[in-house]
DNA sequence: CTGTATCCACAGCGATACTG
DNA sequence: CAGTATCGCTGTGGATACAG
């Protein structure tokens, strides 16, 4: 009667991580430097230096490939101009402010509660070892 | 007149990275099991055994490893009853579904744009090599 | 100015075996 | 049943040098 029965959403993730919704889109949040790009681009569109000083302790290698992740996913846009040095402008699409909304109840409460969790933290080191 | 002025945030991250309230939760959603368990435990209580039931393709070191670090940012409660064999029992605090609604709105994004990230991946693979 | 290429260190995670 | 201990692989990210 129902064959989708036996399609096991552990045996799906062991064969393909990336048909995983959730999985897809936290791998943007989960890294390391994506949300800090996303907050900068939020507010504004920047230019490639311009993000570089903005997140001074972001490698260079690191900046291209986050900005190229997120470019490739769809939540951020790349214009070129045809300068002399070159100029390249990144942007936030329209999925891209949706994907920071939805993200900023999580930075909410992580300002909300950043102090319980220390605290919790702390209880629980002086408990254990 | 602003003191606080040269206390720059890619200086604090890079001295003391678990200043950042972001960082400290997003910790558990940037992993590969957090949020898995965290919605598990969501329905309700459940037992070690059961937990590894539920998400069978996590190793038993995992699922250890992952419990201990959400209870000790206090997002889980441990309980252990002296039974024989012993049974242990995890749930969720308030501070635990807190956590976990502020997450939901990412979840419902991700289900909602999986189709357009995928789609935008697919564009920029074949527009790029 | 905006990248690419290379090399390397470390942390996350899995597999397996063992314990109260 | 509910863990711990050990080992090894892999991927992420940093430093550095080079290029269009």
């Amino acid at each position: 009667m129902n064959e989708m029965r036996s399609i096991r959403p552990d045996i799906i993730r062991k064969i393909a991580p990336e048909l995983c919704p959730v999985r897809t889109v936290i791998a943007h949040i989960g890294d390391k430097w994506s949300t800090l790009i996303l907050s900068q681009l939020m507010k504004q569109p920047h230019r490639f230096g311009e993000l570089r000083r903005a997140v001074p302790d972001i490698s260079q290698r690191m900046l291209t490939q986050t900005l190229r992740d997120l470019q490739r996913d769809g939540y951020v846009e790349r214009e070129v101009f045809a300068t002399k040095p070159p100029s390249v402008e990144y942007r936030l699409t329209e999925l891209g402010r949706s994907l920071v909304g939805s993200l900023q109840h999580l930075v909410d409460f992580a300002f909300t509660n950043h102090d319980r969790v220390l605290q919790a933290r702390a209880r629980f080191d002086a408990e254990n070892g």
